[in-house]
DNA sequence: AATATGTCTGTAATCGATTACATTGGTAAT
DNA sequence: ATTACCAATGTAATCGATTACAGACATATT
């Protein structure tokens, strides 16, 4: 790029095109659809773009293509580090295709006065990769209703009877996995730290749990679940209301490995000892997972490869609407990682 | 919004003009400057909006106004859960001032042959909230030439001499009071896991550790100053170096949490206990160190504020150029948490 | 030689909003 | 009654690319 450039006011497609000797359309050719121009042209618009510094205006392709390059993913909360992870999945698979993502969070979304849709019918996303299955209602209609329900894929979590393809992990095998290697070391007194209420995952993880209990005749006691909504704080609280309890379980699966993190940390404080005195498993395989003391037993989930596959399937039937049918659902296996914060129960 | 609008094609400026019986221009101005239009013109062209479903198209707006409303976060690594709260806090100021995040890393854009600059150039974006203080020259003097220059602002981290305004904890402040707190409970054998190289937060607080050891008349063993990288794997690798150490320190400054926590267990796994045999402070407050095992002493840093401010100057700046200066740097502040990984040392 | 086919390029309409400038009608000032 | 000014609105140019359509030219086919 010459030094001169920067001071000019922009370059645009006619700049390119007097310097290249060529018009308008041979330039936007080339440059999108190289393999229509003759080599010579070709070559001859790509040193001129090169001389002119030339940056094709998106707001203008954009404008013209009625398309916008850009995905937008929708968190339930952005704060959660559980997401980071799944982001940079999404964003390796957008990034060399040539999509932007954008970022933004359920609640303020609807907070601004605005609506999920309207990314869609102003132009701002051609896509949607959404994380939260707990949408209002009104806003669920809306995207089943709309003409772009095929540019949207549900990820992690997803809405029953929706009939969007999703991607998620296998929760109910999971939580049966988790289940059974409590079971499996000689636990029959287990209890269970819950998702946040109505939560699909929680759903399917709390019902795996009941299920599990059920096939290998352990009873189930009611009192032995808690309720949680996945962050840390719901984890210490549960550990007190289980300390507080007359008859204890030997063994807690939790819903997520921060719950599991901070119940650990709260049992510590009142000389609890995990996994002596108490079986903990979490679900997640947050990366500090491995690094806590002690090293939390865990059903990892693959989050980078879901960031992944959502991204892929989304472009995927962008691109090529026949190959994912809409109620296509890809589920992702999910691994019982071992450590140390299960072992048999005392005695 | 009437059942059959879903039907149409797409409402633009044109039919909501025709409903209400003003041109176009007027509903543009009622739209985006109220004050002008007349109260009575006001309510109709609100009406006929609400009639027809009108949302103004994005791309048509920007290319008019050459404004994205959007802005580009860049980060050294999405999948750090160390940005999410951050990322929150940029965008609760967005969100409200109407503008989009969009969300980028250094490594995948040189990856896609694209130039940070483009983001400004090609209308992709209205300004940028960079978060790596470790770009390429080349990117670096780009930005810096760039008549958008006004419309940057680092955050965390920054580059020596690029004057460009910023948000940042208060890194050297802060390591300074976290090594006084090691020397304030009586330790003398002091060691720092360090950031990765080259990164002005591992210079900073480096560079305090040295400088605080020295007011203290403690001398500095280059052996006891360990190469990290902020990541869990590097304070692991970290904890095995110092237990091969023929004369160990006893106690340890970590210059991020994640270091910090990752080093505690891999020294648990050798019966090394902390604070008892080690005490050791981290760096940032994540939300797991409060829930650690032991809990873990850090020095906080108001992540969500941090996010909080550097959307707030950029917003002001890019209203009026004349608030906030270049050269501003804010400082946040960075508070001693006193948890359960540090204590006197033994005897 | 005449026609058909294909390759490459150019002309100009188009995407949908914003806004400079012109116009209208009304009120205030002289 | 005339002029000046202001508020409200309309007309039409504009932002910068893409692309339908048409035209020019070269080669292949009959």
């Amino acid at each position: 790029m010459l030094f001169g450039n920067r001071l000019k006011k922009s370059v645009k497609i006619q700049d390119v095109a007097k310097v290249a000797g060529v018009s308008t359309a041979t330039i936007s050719r080339a440059l999108s659809n190289p393999s229509v121009v003759s080599k010579a042209t070709r070559e001859a618009v790509l040193e001129a773009v090169k001389v002119t510094g030339y940056r094709v205006n998106r707001a203008a392709r954009n404008l013209r293509t009625r398309k916008s390059n850009a995905i937008l993913v929708l968190l339930p909360d952005i704060g959660n580090p559980f997401f980071s992870q799944i982001l940079q999945g999404i964003q390796t698979v957008l990034s060399p295709n040539g999509f932007s993502m954008l970022i933004a969070e359920t609640a303020q979304i609807s907070a601004a006065g605005e609506h999920l849709i309207d990314y869609f019918n102003d132009g701002r996303a051609d896509g949607m990769i959404v994380f939260d299955g707990g949408l209002d209602r009104d806003v669920a209609r809306d995207l089943i209703g709309a003409p772009q329900r095929n540019q949207i894929v549900f990820a992690c979590e997803w809405i029953d009877n929706a009939d969007f393809p999703s991607v998620r992990s296998a929760n109910r095998r999971g939580a049966v996995e988790a289940v059974r290697h409590l079971i499996d070391l000689g636990h029959t007194k287990i209890a269970h730290v819950t998702g946040p209420k109505g939560n699909v995952l929680t759903e399917a993880r709390h019902e795996s749990f009941v299920k599990t209990l059920d096939e290998n005749n352990i009873p189930l006691r009611n009192e032995w679940v808690l309720d949680g909504d996945f962050h840390l704080n719901s984890g210490r609280i549960a550990a007190r209301k289980i300390m507080d309890m007359d008859e204890k379980p030997t063994a807690i699966f939790c819903a997520s490995d921060q719950i599991a993190c901070a119940l650990i940390a709260e049992f510590s404080k009142c000389n609890i000892n995990v996994p002596e005195d108490m079986a903990v498993i979490g679900f997640d395989d947050i990366e500090l997972a491995e690094h806590f003391v002690p090293a939390l037993t865990t059903m990892r989930q693959d989050r980078l490869g879901l960031g992944r596959q959502a991204a892929q399937i989304l472009l995927s039937r962008m691109m090529n609407d026949s190959e994912i049918s809409n109620s296509d659902v890809i589920v992702m296996d999910v691994d019982l990682v071992v450590r140390e914060s299960t072992a048999p129960p005392r005695n």
